[in-house]
DNA sequence: CCTTCTGTTCCGATTATAGGAACACTGTTC
DNA sequence: GAACAGTGTTCCTATAATCGGAACAGAAGG
């Protein structure tokens, strides 16, 4: 028992995430494939609401004032009670490196919990990150698990400019990494999101079984040997099989 | 042209905006008053759509990670095209402190637009920071401008321990206070928000000429004098009439 | 000056929602 | 342990809100 309303409308809110351009009633009605009569009184029921704003001169909406009252809640609910942020902050404060929760949401990964190491340098990874779904450890891990015709379609939704045979060769390259990391079950990349850094990362799903988030290890490259890899992966493994029972669950 | 249904759906996501604690369905149907088979299908839907996740152990619901991909966007929303924030910018530059667009939310101010001073020693506030609405400068100036029915249901909600005689009275005792604020047409508090800072705040209206935000101007007390005090009064003054010509036009 | 965009509004047919009632379950009280 | 008050959840139908076609007003471009 849904709201079919609501739900329509939530996707038109969610066009506006994807971009930090403005967006016309038009435009969201071709993205949406929605009649242009319901994204006008939906975005003019958003608006009010303050979620939305107009510009004056293009007539065209953007993201209002509104979607901040949430920062707040959200910035503090990494709480310390949640289990799952209990089990990162373990594995953290155990490998003394940074742990992270990346969920996934449509062609990103999505930053959405934060387990901080004691060191002094931070990691440049603030809540709420987004990045291309096959770049790094943490969103590499989750491509990997897509079926084809869905990877392709991040391909093109990145590489809009090539064809559709250049998506296909450069699935084609990606090919073999992909399948060790269904093999392995985790990802490995240095230096890739950030050229200081590595990402050791594990997927979690959902009931369904279909791909939904990743938990990853990351930290500066320097810090690394050999022995410290096969252990934070060790970890890295037995941690997410707790979490992995956490997220079943809900 | 609104849609009602997405009004009421919107009025139950922001209940939990005011609170990190799980709210359960029922009790989200006293709080907006609409009906629990109404909440339950709409929670249901926002459930579904991740904006809110459901406690295990519990049954209750909170913030889900779904609101996160909205971060990404909104943190790079002070985009220095905007007129607004290049104006807020030019006063951080002239004065040398930092400057803050603070919209008013129900029972709370929520710092939306953050200009910041050059200055190494950062000023702690971050953006969505939320305030109750009758603490600081830049919150004190919008309070002033509230009917009293609303000024007495702000303190009723912050303190809610204590009688509708002692709410009277809190408000009488700020009754001057308020009055000046008025007259003047900015407030100043020092020390108020936060021990080592001051700050200097103007209001600003919609088109209705109610009160909807406000400007301020923030910093530590130790570099404050009387001279520079009157100087940045002035600059605020004069920038928030551009500001407001801005708001206005929304 | 016509065409083709744009945002916006109107109105009747359609359909999805509202709200009462009931169910299954938990914890509390006597 | 039975009665009770609380919870989340589901079913149903009258009703009220949404949908979607069409048209309007304005802007931009050739």
């Amino acid at each position: 028992m849904t709201v079919k309303t609501l739900k329509n409308s939530l996707a038109i809110l969610e066009c506006f995430a994807s971009t930090e351009n403005a967006l016309g009633v038009r435009e969201i009605s071709r993205m949406t494939n929605m009649h242009t009569s319901v994204v006008q009184r939906t975005i003019n029921t958003f608006t009010e609401a303050g979620y939305l704003i107009q510009d004056e001169s293009t007539k065209k909406y953007k993201m209002g004032y509104k979607m901040f009252i949430f920062y707040d809640v959200l910035s503090h609910s990494s709480d310390p009670h949640s289990a799952i942020y209990e089990l990162m902050q373990n594995l953290a404060s155990e490998i003394n490196e940074s742990v992270f929760l990346t969920y996934m949401d449509n062609e990103y990964g999505v930053t959405t919990k934060i387990a901080e190491s004691s060191k002094n340098i931070k990691y440049a990874v603030s809540l709420g990150t987004k990045t291309p779904l096959y770049i790094g450890a943490s969103c590499k891990v989750m491509f990997a698990y897509l079926e084809e015709e869905q990877q392709l379609e991040l391909l093109a939704y990145f590489h809009e400019k090539q064809s559709e045979e250049e998506h296909k060769q450069l699935l084609a390259h990606l090919k073999n990494e992909l399948q060790t990391i269904r093999q392995h079950n985790w990802c490995m990349t240095v230096g890739e999101y950030n050229e200081h850094a590595f990402g050791i990362s594990v997927p979690l799903f959902n009931n369904k079984k279909e791909i939904m988030a990743s938990l990853t290890i990351s930290g500066l490259i320097y810090d690394m040997d050999e022995q410290r890899e096969k252990y934070m992966l060790e970890q890295l493994l037995q941690v997410s099989h707790q979490i992995q029972s956490h997220i079943t669950k809900l």
